[in-house]
DNA sequence: ATAGGCATGTAAGCAGTTACATGATTTA
DNA sequence: TAAATCATGTAACTGCTTACATGCCTAT
């Protein structure tokens, strides 16, 4: 049971909904945790019920009303006990890779689509962790902020997730490129030895 | 159903028994798959079943006789469906980055800890995956083998790995160093404030 | 009007994890 | 003689995904 960490983890940064939540996760990499909206709801009950978050009623005009939860004490202890234990090693699933490992006996055009594709998304997600990182430090340059800010978790987990988009961007572009050139020799001829 | 998938592109690189599986999984980014032995025995009986793989015993003297299982033609068209499908977002869930994230309300010690830790299985995983890549391309060079190898998918998502790994091992120290900084101003005076 | 965003759930089914079970052989 | 590696599973449980359900408000 690790998704209540996530979302403690979530709601330390301020109090959400659960359909807040449901837009932090489903960006995914947001604390490194993806999860369904479904699962959000669920876990936010149970975690209520456990006395780990307190909701609370938000009136609103115009849009129906919401439940926002705060992290209680006994939320951070569980925290606590949570980042005091060994951490589970990196699990990752990524269809992409399982279809470039096989392309050599399949036909590689779909294959580099998707590439170009991810790579874009990749880089739409860097563009948007920049931003974020710019927010949470302020007026402030990296440095000074990770020695001084007085609350850098969030901005350390980011930087995180712009080392994966980047790299992930990087590969996708490379693999297409690599794919494109041994598949398509079209166009003007190009020297290399024909088929 | 994407598991199966896996296991196919893995059966791609040569005959294996269901405990060589195993240990290619539990290395997890073998293809961008982890999965556990229970899962890959179950899987396997299912993909004999349905055609998509086909079993063979292989009797050894000094030790247990084990099956070892080849993709069929069915399987290979399994796989090209699958290649033609759209691609599922990366699905990624790291313990470690969610307590990066909580790091402010907590104790920072046993994340330093971990993320030192994580940083040299980092290191152990590059290093295994840096044998695999030469084992590869043999003895050409990566741009000649890229161009002209024969099987380059393995070597392709062998790559990714080795991005990802890099970079984990690069963040994970870097995170380190910065945590450290802020809590342990021991030694020798620093001139910065005191407590 | 219709599509899209806000807001919250239930229910059924499948996938994945954890614990248990067995047994032979090689290495320390 | 104990531990590690090879080799293959079963069973119970938990967690995750998919589909369904509802309803109001805003923008096009």
């Amino acid at each position: 049971m690790a998704l209540r960490h996530a979302v403690l983890a979530a709601l330390l940064d301020g109090e959400y909904s659960g359909y807040q939540l449901t837009k932090i996760f489903d960006v995914g990499v947001a604390n490194f945790w993806y999860a369904a909206p479904q699962q959000l709801y669920a876990e936010l009950a149970k975690l209520e019920a456990d006395g780990l978050v307190a909701g609370r009623e938000v009136v609103q005009h115009g849009r129906p009303n919401k439940r926002v939860f705060t992290v209680t004490e006994a939320g951070i202890a569980e925290l606590a006990a949570f980042a005091a234990t060994p951490a589970k090693p990196l699990l990752i699933r990524e269809d992409l890779a399982v279809k470039v490992h096989a392309v050599d006996v399949l036909d590689p055009e779909p294959v580099i689509a998707q590439l170009l594709e991810r790579a874009e998304q990749a880089a739409a997600k860097l563009a948007l962790f920049e931003k974020i990182l710019l927010r949470l430090r302020g007026d402030l340059d990296e440095e000074t902020f990770l020695r001084e800010g007085e609350r850098i978790g969030p901005y350390l987990s980011c930087l995180a997730g712009c080392r994966l988009e980047r790299q992930m961007r990087e590969w996708c572009l490379q693999t297409a490129r690599t794919l494109g050139r041994r598949t398509a020799p079209t166009g003007a001829p190009t020297g290399r030895t024909s088929p």
